[in-house]
DNA sequence: TGCTTGACATAAT
DNA sequence: CATTATGCCAAGC
């Protein structure tokens, strides 16, 4: 049984749309643990392959891919956020201003 | 039960 | 803008 934090990360990571990106800072918000950044990245690592999580659209603050100890996904990471349309620049950093998905209370927000 | 590690964030240098 | 230092919380041993 998956500890329901877990389910809770997972389930803000499925409601980022696709194109967009979002930290671990804000994935954490999201699921209601505001400040717990690395717990974000913890339940993400603990993510099962096969889960409809789309995990490559969670990046770091410095929007950048965090490089995992275990494995190779980086990699794919990026080619899946490429493929989602988003870019990368010579840093191989994503532009987080124009990128970052933001979790919107409602519609109106500009006046 | 206590120390170490970790898919991070933010501030300071 | 890159690197370093510190803080946060949870899981592993």
């Amino acid at each position: 049984m998956t500890s329901d934090r877990n389910q809770r990360i997972w389930a803000a990571v499925r409601s980022i749309p696709r194109g967009r990106v979002a930290t671990y800072g804000d994935i954490a918000a999201i699921a209601g643990m505001e400040g717990h950044a690395r717990q974000t990245g913890y339940a993400l690592h603990d993510l099962p392959g096969g889960s409809n999580v789309p995990w490559h659209r969670v990046i770091n603050a410095h929007g950048e891919i965090s490089e995992r100890t275990r494995g190779d996904s980086h990699e794919l990471q990026r080619m899946l956020l490429e493929a989602e349309g988003v870019e990368f620049d010579l840093g191989g950093r994503v532009d987080l201003a124009r990128y970052r998905w933001k979790a919107r209370p409602g519609s109106k927000l500009s006046s």
